[in-house]
DNA sequence: AAACAGACCAACCGCAACTAT
DNA sequence: GATAGTTGCGGTTGGTCTGTT
């Protein structure tokens, strides 16, 4: 086994013997080039008879020079080698920790700017707390550093009660979950994945986060977009109370506590109502970035927006040229084929959802106590029928969203590869992609960079100083 | 100017997966 | 197949910085 760090450090607490250890460091590293292969065959028998107290604590410049120049010569891997080969006092681990988050070639230090702001909230509602896998899709980040970031600014928002993804994210991850709305019935989570396989779909789950909170935050911003611009304003709090399905609440639509969130009575203009699928606003290198994902989605001009005054912002021309260059228009034409496929899958999908939850027979709708819409309507005094109110809420984001598919102006910057309803396994890396890429263009990093919260108070990109 | 609180960041730790013997 | 060694990941901690009172 891997010698324990710990337990080679347990007994390096005092300053005195920290002192000793950067001493045998400072050692270790005159011996520098020089070293001849039969001193390092005495320092490997030296160590394999005495017990090296490795050193901990913050690396010293020195200590970086050896480590850099321990991989320039053999190359990443083999860590627990370094502290043999080099008498840099550090275990195997420290030591590739160190490279992967400091020392490595091409790593981007500063701030996160509003772009990776915004694919990390977009990763995190698709992957959860992968952080390894999130800094796979942001180049020359670390997974420490994503990580530390999400997780105070997590802390931030959800100390001052507001939802912790910005609003594009929240309704896209509610629209790629209403595919599981039939499995809701699924108290076991097994259960419900073993389903949701057999019948096709994938069962991983989304983001592992207070999901009775996302959800009540992606409801409140479908309340939200379908109220008149003005009258919004910042409830004391966003959370509702926890609620008896907060624990599948991921696989709702919508959350707990009000009326159907794009209920036929507050109509939505399609043209309002863009999944975001259009041209990015990434450009040059954030588009580099993320070409291999899903490359049409970052050409051509957005044309639409989340419907609200809250979200939507007016496309400055530059923006929309900043993905074009020469080659747009063969971009966007091939897009726009591209296109054609994918608002067919969507419109499928969106088909298959709205037959299974009409003719999913939901015990709960026969007033069982179960049932997603029994209970998310709150169970207190609301008797509106479940099953007629999924109907409409199903009829109406089919309409909001087919005509959005078919309108041509629409469908030219749409690129959406249908896997709204088939990503989120861990292993299924593109349909994830697909996602962020797709919530790239749905929020762009106009939205990124916008107000996009509660009077002004809340923003995603600017809250270093909330409280 | 000092004290305090919060934010930020680097590093550590434990665990699990993977690989080699 | 069992064991040892290695690597990677995610959670957590502790130190430092910065802004506020």
């Amino acid at each position: 086994m891997e010698r324990s760090p710990g337990a080679a450090l347990l007994a390096s607490s005092s300053p005195e013997e920290e002192e000793e250890k950067t001493a045998a460091a400072e050692e270790g590293r005159r011996h520098g080039e020089a070293a001849a292969a039969e001193q390092q065959q005495e320092e490997e028998d030296e160590a394999a008879a005495v017990p090296v107290v490795l050193k901990k604590g913050p690396w010293t410049t020195s200590e970086d020079a050896m480590l850099v120049d321990h991989v320039r010569r053999h190359g990443e891997g083999n860590w627990n080698a370094v502290q043999r080969l080099t008498g840099l006092l550090r275990c195997g681990k420290s030591c590739r920790l160190r490279w992967t988050n400091h020392l490595r070639p091409n790593l981007k230090k500063g701030s996160f700017s509003p772009d990776e702001e915004l694919l990390i909230a977009q990763l995190h509602a698709q992957l959860g707390n992968k952080w390894a896998r999130m800094a796979a899709h942001l180049p020359g980040r670390t997974d420490n550093e994503i990580k530390n970031y999400w997780n105070t600014r997590t802390k931030r928002r959800q100390r001052a009660g507001l939802p912790v993804y910005p609003p594009e994210v929240q309704l896209q991850l509610a629209l790629s979950n209403s595919k599981r709305c039939r499995y809701d019935e699924f108290s076991n989570v097994q259960a419900l994945d073993a389903a949701a396989s057999a019948a096709g779909y994938t069962s991983s789950r989304p983001a592992p986060l207070d999901l009775a909170r996302q959800l009540a935050a992606t409801s409140q911003m479908v309340q939200i977009l379908s109220s008149p611009p003005p009258a919004f304003s910042a409830p004391a709090s966003p959370w509702p109370a926890a609620r008896p399905f907060a624990r599948n609440a991921q696989y709702f639509q919508f959350a707990a506590h009000h009326s159907s969130p794009v209920s036929p009575s507050t109509p939505l203009h399609p043209a309002d109502l863009s999944l975001g699928y259009g041209g990015g606003v990434r450009a040059g290198a954030e588009q580099s970035r993320l070409a291999p994902l899903s490359p049409a989605s970052h050409h051509g001009p957005r044309v639409l927006e989340l419907p609200s005054n809250q979200f939507l912002q007016p496309m400055p021309p530059a923006s929309a040229a900043a993905g074009g260059g020469g080659g747009a228009a063969a971009l966007l034409l091939d897009h726009h084929q591209h296109q054609n496929q994918n608002a067919e899958s969507l419109e499928k999908m969106l088909q298959e959802l709205h037959d299974a939850i009409k003719v999913d027979p939901s015990p709960a709708a026969s007033g069982g106590g179960g049932g997603v819409l029994e209970r998310r309507h709150g169970g207190g005094g609301e008797n509106k029928s479940g099953g007629q109110h999924r109907d409409d809420d199903m009829d109406t984001l089919f309409d909001m969203m087919i005509p959005t598919l078919n309108a041509p102006a629409a469908a030219a910057t749409t690129n959406h590869s249908g896997s709204t309803s088939q990503h989120s396994s861990d292993d299924q890396e593109p349909s994830a992609v697909d996602l962020a890429v797709d919530l790239q263009a749905t929020g762009g990093a106009s939205s990124s960079a916008q107000d996009w919260g509660l009077d002004g108070v809340c923003q995603w990109s600017s809250m270093s100083r909330i409280c």
